[in-house]
DNA sequence: TCAAAAGTGTTTAATGTACACCCATGA
DNA sequence: TCATGGGTGTACATTAAACACTTTTGA
């Protein structure tokens, strides 16, 4: 904090990482990039702040909202962490605070007002290389991914990757492809209804072909589950 | 992305919430400040970037050795989260990079070569606002403890609270003092000494009076803990 | 030999896992 | 009445909590 010397200036990005569960794989929003650097290559949605006065908070919510077309306060959004390694961007210094967000499946791929080329490409893809991202956006999804499966572990997370109203076989199905492994259906159902205010029957019940019918439930006041939901590998053992 | 307006740039300020054990309370290293705003007050240790070249982690770890005078690779040092509110510094606009460091009991409170007046403060008189904060930085230390109270549980990060040769007793009295709940000697000294690469017996033993004489050990190489150390409250139940 | 702290063994309760079984529907 | 998934009961294994007890030192 000596005075007297020039303060660095830097540019400040907001970039996202927003998951969904679609076509039974966790998939990532992705935009194709018009203009250099990178141009033609896949990229995490993200911008600028909007003006020197922005909250970034506020720019992520917002950039949320131009990329899916929903309101952020319906929606999963946290900070992940902030990347400021002096050469990710070639133009300039920039540093990237990065933001995850959870949505449920969405009608169309993207609905963006910005009018980009957004699209939905699943995970696997990218973290095997299939498909590479510009700039240091392949570790920040990797970060992403890896916050997203252990908040499935303590949270409600879960619950935004689905409609307002789902069933337990809904939830299961979540966890299932989140975390690539499967679960006994039985001991899930009573795990997670044990869980206190974390699901609340609506009362409803589906009418499907094939199977009894299953009850609704929409999510409960609980952020943090009591006793958690535990993955047995990678939580440990 | 629209080209063709101004970006706007900001100043980047890395901000360190340095915690450690002393005379038996958990405590952070704290600065008075010089100058306007908020002067006289007291407040976490940072400060801007160095040049517009240097990377953010980077400036971290120089912040943290300046303070402490310790070399950053040997402590525990790692990002929190970024505070970007317009309005955090009246002056002008400034995005925080908020980090994480454990640091043993130091021979000295502070030696720092920039010769500020840093000090450690018990967090409890912070927190319970005896003592108050410049800027948000009362938010921020919250978010640190509360961080460093759950990374106990999964992590190895206790043993970067002890000096490198230290007894299970002083790894507990880490806990203890962490977490502001007793714990029980002999489940604590078997399960952490059943934590896979946790702990490394050197061979030594403690000289002490009036008592068994303790099993000096090192940190493991072990980052996550297998089986976890949970806390009775805060975890869940 | 006593106090004090280190470390081990054992009992008991809580929790997680596997899986048999019943329920409710559409075809 | 059969196939299909929803949901419950229960036995067994694993883990955590409580605490009696033994070990090893300094005074």
């Amino acid at each position: 904090m000596s005075s007297d010397w020039e303060i660095p200036a830097v540019a400040v990005a907001v970039d996202l990482v927003v998951l969904t569960v679609r076509s039974a794989r966790l998939q990532v929003l992705l935009v194709e990039r018009g203009i250099e650097p990178y141009a033609g290559k896949l990229a995490l949605p993200g911008g600028f702040l909007a003006s020197e006065r922005e909250d970034v908070d506020t720019a992520a919510g917002r950039e949320l909202a131009e990329e899916t077309g929903l309101r952020p306060e319906n929606l999963h959004l946290e900070q992940l962490r902030t990347y400021g390694a002096p050469n990710r961007d070639p133009r300039r210094r920039v540093i990237a605070v990065a933001y995850l967000a959870i949505v449920p499946d969405l009608p169309e791929p993207t609905a963006g007002g910005d009018a980009r080329s957004a699209r939905w490409v699943p995970v696997s893809q990218v973290l095997t290389r299939r498909a590479t991202l510009a700039f240091d956006h392949q570790r920040i999804l990797s970060d992403g991914v890896e916050r997203a499966r252990s908040r499935l572990e303590y949270s409600a997370l879960a619950t935004a990757f689905c409609p307002p109203q789902f069933t337990v076989a809904d939830l299961r199905n979540v966890y299932e492809i989140v975390w690539g492994e499967t679960l006994d259906p039985r001991n899930f159902h009573r795990k997670v209804t044990g869980v206190a205010d974390f699901l609340v029957p609506t009362g409803g019940h589906t009418t499907k072909h094939g199977g009894r019918p299953a009850a609704l439930y929409r999510r409960g006041t609980a952020d943090v589950l009591h006793p958690p939901i535990l993955r047995s590998t990678g939580g440990w053992r």
